[in-house]
DNA sequence: CATGAATGAGTTTTCATTCAT
DNA sequence: TATGAATGAAAACTCATTCAT
C-alpha cells in the first residue's frame, strides 16, 4: 500500500527489508519506493541521494550502480508511477458499461489512487512538472493518454445520446482538458481536506461535467455576446 | 499597479536595468522581479540567490540587506504576486453586471494574467504549493478569496434564476472548488499549448460550468447506479 | 559608569545620546564605548562593525571616518581600557602607606574594577590576548607595568622587614608574576561566581601571598630535594 | 594515549600525514589534531574549516562527514584535550607520596604539558572560555576536577601537619582556586618567556603556596588594618 | 558633519558523484 | 554483489569596507 504501484514486491510491513543479497529487480524496486517517498515529500531538489539510500536500506554506490544518477532515478520513478496510475484507472473501467458509468468508475479510481498514494501523486502532479522538460514530458505523455481516453468517452456519450447538433472535436477536446484539469485540482482538495471522499469528489465532477455535457449535446451554449 | 507589481515596469529583456544608486524601494522591486522570474523558471530550491542577484543587476549582499533571506524573499514574491493577481481579476469584474458576465470577465482576466505573467503564475501555482506550509498557506489564502468570490457569483446566479430546488451550500462550494481548479489547470493548457487564447479557455469553462449550473438549479443531478 | 574609563563623557543614562552633531571627541568615545561592549561580549571576530555602529547610534561610515578600521578600533579600545584600569589601580594606592597596605589597596581596586567593567576586562584579559601579537603586545605592556609595580612593593616589604637572607630578584619576579596571574584568574572567579566580593578575593590573595612572602624573607624555601 | 590524543603521533611538521584511504578513527584524530592547532593559533572564529581541512590533508566534506559542524568539532577538541591534560597530570601524581610531593609532581606535569602542547593549552585556556557557555562549561568541568584534587591535597597536608587551628573549608577552597589560577597564568609565562622551565615555575608556585599554607595551618592570617 | 547605497571576498555547510576494495 | 572512504562544486549567508551625495 505504501509507496506506489507496479511492483508487488513493493514491501509490506517488513520495513527496511530483512536480508542482504537480494535479486537486482527487488533491490531496484526498494530503491524506487524510497525515492518516490523522498521525492514526493521533499521535492526533487531537496531530496538527497543520501536520504534515499538510507531509506532504501542500501549504500549510495549501489543506488548509483542500479539507477545511474539522480535524474535517471527520478525519471524511472515518474515512469513507474505513471504506469501504476494508468493501470489503476484502466483496471477500474469495465469496457462493457455505458460511457457515463465508465467515466464515473475512472474518476473514482483516480481520486482513490491519489489519496492512497500521496507521494506518488505528488511526484507526478507537482514535482515532475516543476523541474524542466525532461520530466514534464514524461508526465505529459501519460496525461495525454488520459485526456484522449476521456475524450473518447465523451464522444461515445454524445453518440449514445444521438445528439442532433453534436459537439465538435474542439469542444470535446476542451471539455476533456477541463475535466481532467478539474480532477487534478480536486485531487489536492480530497488529499488535503481529509473530509472529502473519492466518491464525493467524483460525484461533484460528474454533476459539474456530465450534466453540462448533456446540454452541449443538445446544442445549448453559453456565449458572451 | 497599486502596492503590487508585475505591472509593466517589469522590464523587457533589458535585464540589468538602469544605473547604480537607486532608492531602496526601486531596487527592492527589481530584486523581486528577478526573483519571481528565477523562482518561476527554476523552482524554489534550484533558484540560486546568485542568479537572482545577477539578474537584478545587483550584488548578493544587497539582496540580503533588503530581503533578509531566501525564504523571506520567496514569501515577499508570493505575497506581491498574489496581490497582483487578485487585483487584476478584481479590476476586470464590474460589480454592476449580471453574475454570468462577472464570472466571464473574471475568468478571462485570470487566464490573460496567467498567460502574460507565466513566472508569477508558476510561483503561485506550482512553486509556492510544493515547498511547505509557510508558503502554501500564503497562496491558499488568496485562493480561498477567489473561491469564495466565485461561490458568491454562483449563488447570485441561482437566485437570479429563481430556482425552485436551489442547490445547497455544499453543492455550491463543490462547484466553486471544481471551477477554480479547472481554471487553474486550464491556465497551464493556455500557457503551454500556445494555440488557445484566454477567451477560448474562459468560454470552454463557462460552457462547462454555467450550463451545468443551470441544470443543478433545475434540480437535475447525476448519480451512480 | 557603564562602559569603561578615561572619558567622563562616557554617557550617563542619556542612552543613545540625544543630539546629532556632537564634537568629534565625544562621538569617538561613544563609538569606543559601543565597541568595548561588543568586543567584550562577542569577541573580536564575532563583533561586527554593523552592531558597533548601531549600538553607538551612528552610521558605519562615521565609524570608519574616525577610527579607520576594525583593527585600529580594537587597538584604541585596548589602549583606552588599559589606561583606565591602570589609573583605577593607581588611584587606589596611596604612596604613603606601608607596602602591604598598598598591595591590598591595589588588589581591591583591581578586583572591583574588573567586576564593574566586565566588558573592558574581557577585552583586556581574553580578547586582546587571543588575537595575535599586535593586540597582545598592547596588553602585555600594561601588564608588565603592573608586575613591575608589584615587584617594587614586594621588594619594599622585604626591605621594611630587614630580612637577613633577602630573596633574590628572580624570586621576587616569579612571585610578582604568580601574584598578578593569580589575581587575573581570581578576577574571573569573582565575576562569574557572583558570590565572592572584591575584598574577599583580595584577602584570599594576601593570605596566599603575603604570609608566604614573609617566610621567603625569613629564608624558608620549599624544595623537592 | 588512551582514548585521548595529543600523544606524540601528533605529527611534526609533516602536515598532510600518510596516504589516502585511512580508517575513519585515524582520520578523525588527524582532523582533530589539525583543528586543535588551528583553533589554538587563530581562535575559534578566525579558524576556518578550509584551513583545518587542508592542514589535516583531507577535503572539507570529509571533515563535515565525520565531525558534523564547526561547533561539534570544537567541542570534540576541547573534550579530547581536556582528557589528555587531566590524564597527563594524573599519570604524574603517584598516590603513595606525601601531599606536597604529589602537588609538586602535578604542577610540574601541568606546566610541562602546557609547554609541550601550546595549541591544546590555548584551546582549553583561552578559546574555549571566550566563546559561550557550551564550550566554557566543558572546560569548567575539567578545571573543577583539578581544583577539587588540589583541595584534597591541601587538606591532606593540613592533616599531616597535625595543625592546631586547621584552616576552614572556605580557606582551602580559596587557596585551591588561587593556586590553580596562578598555575594557569604562570603557564602562559612559561610558554611565552621561553626562559622559564616547567620545574622552575612549579618551584615558584610551591614556594608561593606551600609555605604560605604552612602559616595558614599555624593560624597566621593577613588582615587589613 | 553624516549617511544611504553598494560590494568583493570569505564563511559554513550540503550534495551528487566516484574510487578502491 | 556491495560498501567505506573520499571529493569537486556550489549554495546560503556575512562582513569589513567604500563611494556619492
Amino acid at each position: 500500500m505504501a509507496g506506489g504501484a507496479s511492483g508487488g514486491a513493493r514491501g509490506g510491513t517488513r520495513g527496511r527489508t530483512g536480508g542482504r543479497r537480494m535479486p537486482r529487480a527487488v533491490r531496484e524496486q526498494q530503491m524506487m519506493d524510497a525515492a518516490v517517498r523522498t521525492f514526493g515529500q521533499r521535492g526533487y531538489r531537496a531530496a538527497s541521494m543520501d536520504e534515499i539510500a538510507e531509506l532504501a536500506g542500501v549504500s549510495k554506490p549501489l543506488v548509483y550502480l542500479y539507477l545511474h544518477s539522480k535524474e535517471e532515478l527520478f525519471t524511472a520513478c515518474i515512469r513507474r508511477e505513471a504506469q501504476a496510475l494508468l493501470a489503476a484507472v484502466e483496471r477500474a473501467v469495465e469496457p462493457g458499461l455505458s460511457a457515463d458509468r465508465q467515466l464515473w468508475a475512472g474518476l473514482t479510481a483516480f481520486f482513490a489512487y491519489a489519496a492512497e498514494h500521496p507521494d506518488a501523486w505528488s511526484v507526478l502532479h507537482r514535482q515532475a512538472r516543476s523541474h524542466g522538460e525532461p520530466f514534464a514530458l514524461e508526465v505529459a505523455a501519460m496525461r495525454d493518454e488520459i485526456v484522449a481516453f476521456v475524450a473518447v468517452l465523451l464522444e461515445a456519450a454524445a453518440r449514445e445520446a444521438g445528439s442532433p447538433g453534436p459537439p465538435g472535436e474542439r469542444d470535446i477536446a476542451g471539455l476533456a482538458q477541463a475535466l481532467v484539469g478539474a480532477a487534478e485540482s480536486l485531487a489536492a482538495w480530497v488529499n488535503e481536506s481529509g473530509t472529502v471522499s473519492a466518491k464525493e469528489a467524483a460525484a461533484t465532477l460528474m454533476n459539474f461535467a456530465w450534466v453540462g455535457l448533456g446540454d452541449l449535446i443538445k446544442g445549448e451554449r453559453w456565449s458572451p455576446h
